[in-house]
RNA sequence: GCGGGCGUAGCUCAAUGGUAGAGCAUCGGCCUUCCAAGCCGACUAUGUGGGUUCGAUUCCCAUCGCCCGCUCCA
């Protein structure tokens, strides 16, 4: 059994050679957290979104599409939360998940005598605005403390927050010694400006969620497309995270794609709906292939929840460097409306003129990433068995088992050799195959040899024309997994990929 | 963000303070009637920028990137 780490060292390589993924600017050194999508992976991106929007959009009749701008009006973000609080550079504790402003954070030490009569030396730490308002509120904690520590011998000096210290102070809230961690400028938005000055009245953000696009569209939407409670509005788009720490390969981006639905409901199904999405989420991955004992749905602590949820569940897979999120599916309840309706004046309600009731809708979020997903897809398809060469013997293969419906390449045309009519056989085919389906013709070097780069691109099938093929017009079909060979009548290769692509 | 490791051809890996080498892959040719065959030939590399040195891929510094651990993921 290979290591994780192998596992994916060859996956990584796999993806270059055979042109599934890049790294971004490559031939500058790279940029962290940026990838490209080489000709096979473009294929295989495209047809995990096309799946969905299908699975999604079209062929359901409570949902509709939309595709917002990246770039939107920055008070989205101050609505949304996404800015304001967090633009400071900010301390976490680790025990009572507390946040606090570093500048904000005020230190304290005094020497001491215990009840025992030994030396005791106690932490304070204050949030405030000014450092009279941190000694006043020290002082409070200092006679609370009195009870224990009997008498002070000297007085304290106020510090701001040093990082140095950050093991012995207490945090400001829980009192917890040493759960501090650093600070962090919390702002994982990209900023922008618009327009040609650069001042702070132009200061715009790179979205890092599709989201808002659909909240402030809300009202848009629901007055063009005539559409009751409940439905949903589905996007596809990128965002931009400025992550401190991108990882794993394309896991952790800085540029990034989502597909989310906002779900729109009543305040009463919401629950009902919360439920029905997270099955719905879970089994499409299923059906397209990710095993589901690699699966799990975590379901959120309530410290864990994010400012706008009542519940959230993560679609999680197991991936080679550990278990990871997929997709989120939250209960954003009616937050995101009311807080629009809030910074804009605009009224975001919904009125039901069957029960006569105006309100605001909750909102459920299936929330997926689509590059995670093509990884998880990529790291599930990665296979190595064994197959015959032409002595027999056994030689080790590497294919991607990717499902058909997923498959860059759907179907490969070879001439068994460059002979006899078979070439112009084989084009003919492709001819034929390649208006309904991505179709690959090669004829160059051993077949044995076209078939394996075929296995290591997920090409499901592959088509051979051969010496039988000019007797009686027929050609063999190979199955990419179990190696076997069918064959087909030519004017029957249509109808064969149809049923066994499952389109 | 912190600590550690690493960076040589498309991939996997050698070697060296003084000419950078192999296997596989790729391309061309010959041959080939079903699973990485063979033969001939070809292309291709010391991440980037500085410094030390007569000379640096090798030593030093910076930077970029990757990996591992911690941290973090609103």
């Amino acid at each position: 059994m290979d290591k994780p780490n192998d596992l994916m060292d060859k996956l990584v390589s796999l993806c270059k050679r055979r042109g599934f993924i890049f790294q971004s600017s490559e031939i500058y050194g790279g940029l962290n957290g940026c990838w490209d999508y080489g000709p096979l992976g473009v294929e295989l991106k495209r047809n995990v979104k096309n799946l969905w929007w299908r699975d999604m959009v079209t062929s359901r009749d409570d949902m509709v599409g939309l595709d917002a701008s990246i770039i939107m009006n920055p008070k989205v973000w101050e609505a949304s939360g996404h800015v304001g609080g967090f633009a400071d550079p900010m301390i976490d504790c680790k025990k009572c998940k507390g946040r606090f402003r570093a500048d904000q954070l005020y230190y304290a030490v005094r020497e001491g005598q215990s009840r025992q009569g030994g030396s005791a030396s106690v932490w304070f730490s204050a949030i405030a605005d000014k450092v009279e308002d941190a000694s006043a509120v020290m002082e409070l904690q200092l006679k609370k403390k009195g009870r224990q520590i009997r008498e002070w011998t000297n007085d304290f000096e106020l510090v701001r927050y040093d990082q140095e210290q950050s093991e012995q102070a207490p945090c400001p809230a829980c009192d917890e010694k040493g759960s501090l961690t650093v600070p962090r400028a919390f702002n994982l938005m990209f900023k922008t400006h618009c327009g040609a000055m650069e001042d702070s009245s132009s200061v715009t953000y790179l979205r890092p969620e599709t989201a808002q696009g659909i909240f402030v569209n809300f009202k848009n939407v629901l007055d063009t497309q005539r559409l009751k409670l409940p439905f949903g509005i589905a996007q596809i788009g990128k965002a931009f995270r400025n992550e401190i720490n991108p990882r794993n390969y394309t896991f952790r981006s800085r540029e990034f794609e989502m597909m989310e639905v906002e779900y729109f409901c009543h305040p009463s199904q919401a629950d009902q709906w919360y439920q029905y999405w997270r099955k719905a989420r879970f089994d499409w991955y299923v059906n397209l292939g990710l095993r589901s004992d690699r699966l799990r749905l975590r379901d959120h602590e309530k410290d864990e929840l994010a400012h706008y949820a009542k519940s959230c569940v993560d679609i999680e897979y197991a991936f080679p460097f550990g278990v990871s999120e997929l997709e989120g599916v939250a209960n954003r309840t009616d937050f995101d409306l009311k807080r629009h309706q809030e910074y804009s004046g605009r009224d975001m309600s919904y009125y039901d003129d069957q029960t006569k009731e105006r309100f605001l809708p909750y909102v459920i979020e299936p929330s997926a990433g689509v590059d995670r997903s093509v990884l998880a897809f990529l790291c599930e398809a990665y296979t190595e068995d064994e197959a015959p060469d032409d002595k027999g013997l056994p030689q080790k293969r590497v294919l991607m088992r990717l499902h058909p419906k997923l498959a860059p390449i759907k179907v490969a045309v070879f001439p068994l050799v460059k002979k006899d009519r078979m070439q112009e056989i084989a084009h003919k085919i492709h001819e034929q195959l390649k208006g309904r389906w991505n179709a690959f013709y090669d004829e160059k070097g051993a077949v044995g040899r076209r078939y394996r780069r075929q296995d290591e691109a997920g090409t499901p099938f592959c088509i051979t024309v051969d010496g039988q093929t000019l007797e009686d017009q027929t050609v063999t079909i190979r199955d990419r997994d179990s190696l076997a060979q069918d064959r087909v009548s030519c004017d029957r290769i249509v109808d064969y990929l149809s049923e066994h692509l499952g389109n």
